[in-house]
DNA sequence: TCTAGTCGTTGACTTAGATCAAGCCCCGGC
DNA sequence: GCCGGGGCTTGATCTAAGTCAACGACTAGA
């Protein structure tokens, strides 16, 4: 397994890989029974690593943009990537917020269709498609874990279709402080007080609302005691039920 | 390969085969280089087929409910269905209309996480998804071209969830024409004029309109000359460049 | 042919959330 | 410690789309 850094380059899609690089094995990899990598053996997965590399990014810097030949694949092993698609005049939908375990690049034609950006500073793990489609003929399992990725990603999407399509404001704010909390959580990751380093933009980006809406929802549930706002951009979820209910329009 | 209709039962899901049903071999099937059966020699077709029944379902009349246990996967062969998710004060998002050759069904969980019912009468092929992932590992071919369809699928939620979150009356309905039309012409359905089985209630709740917004923007489509309301619920797309000016923000 | 029911259209009015416009807070650089 | 600037919050106003209500156009069945 090679290595690369984005300090020189300005997208992760186009760094070429530092060869020397003294990394963590794959087995050592804090997300390993979250990522695609989780059905091989250790003997499997050190073959299958040698395909990837590891890279990290900075915050704010794109990892690649809508249209661009799709020539990699990515896992997150740390930090938080927005992926998000544009309309001509600047109109924005983030369609998802990516945490450690999660996989990116997921196509099938041979430009990405949407854009991925770090939002925090972010470590990721990089396959070349191409690499990558050869060795799934060896390793079936990979394929099939790809197919179960792609399927809870639809339904999640679904999930979301519901929430952008039928929900209110307070609706979306409060599935959205839910359904990050419990992802965390199978993360690894605290889920209560939850970080949120995305900002209200990005927020109003993924339901559909706009910054000013968001932060109005966000006061109104703290002055009903369901959040609590606290310090570092961290959010305590005070009544998990409550959010629930109104999560459902309850 | 055997055959079932639901005259008498109420949800395909739970049809039983009728074992000495006359049908068309799968090799004539009229989707046959649609579908996840796309890959299959003849050959391979006619095992594979083994596992299948074919089935109709009449308009209005529901497949499976959200919930229920995922035991069957289908291929939509003719008609048109509408999938779709509630929330318990009975809003409803539709999240996509299949016709023939799309599949249904695709899912990770042993529930289905939505609803699919027939919007015009309707035939399917139905697989257990038992003794479907049984073929798999005979077939990699064939859940090679599931991924591809999953990967397709998700794109297009993308792309709906843009259209969801951050398009206008205006943007969506001309959106929902174009795209639906393109879809109809490489199914080998005509595109203009387009069929819409469906209701304005359905396309608002595809769209997240009220039937209110979804006649009265046709209607302003109408006036504006860009589409042509036919009879038997046909529209014809008479200015396509104009629609997907519009589709666009531009 | 009449009738009942469903779906679509149109109009009048309301409203959730957008837009426009200040301030405020917090953090980083000097 | 003192700016300076971005992101966050709050207030005032506007508007796209929702709601409520009526009516028209098909369709199916008596």
């Amino acid at each position: 397994m090679s290595t690369f850094d984005v300090k020189s380059v300005r997208r992760l899609a186009d760094a070429q890989p530092r060869p020397g690089g003294a990394e963590r094995p794959c087995s050592a990899c804090s997300v390993r029974n979250l990522t695609v990598c989780a059905p091989l053996n250790p003997m499997e997965l050190s073959e299958f690593s040698s395909i990837s590399t590891k890279g990290q990014v900075e915050a704010g810097q794109p990892i690649f943009d809508e249209g661009e030949p799709a020539d990699h694949v990515f896992n997150v092993t740390e930090g938080l990537i927005k992926v998000y698609k544009l309309l001509p005049d600047g109109r924005r939908q983030v369609t998802g917020f990516l945490i450690a375990g999660d996989f990116l690049g997921l196509a099938n034609e041979d430009t990405y269709a949407y854009c991925a950006e770090a939002v925090t500073n972010a470590k990721l793990c990089r396959f070349s498609r191409k690499k990558l489609e050869g060795m799934l003929e060896r390793f079936p399992q990979v394929e099939r874990q790809l197919l179960s990725v792609a399927s809870h990603e639809l339904a999640a999407a679904q999930e979301q279709m519901l929430l952008l399509g039928r929900k209110t404001a307070k609706e979306k704010i409060a599935s959205f402080l839910l359904k990050l909390s419990t992802r965390c959580e199978t993360r690894g990751l605290p889920g209560n007080p939850l970080h949120l380093p995305m900002s209200r933009n990005d927020i109003g980006d993924y339901l559909g609302l706009t910054t000013e809406t968001v932060s109005r929802t966000f006061t109104q549930l703290k002055t009903a005691g369901t959040i609590r706002l606290l310090s570092g951009s961290r959010v305590e979820l005070a009544d998990r039920d409550a959010l629930e209910e109104i999560a459902e329009g309850l």
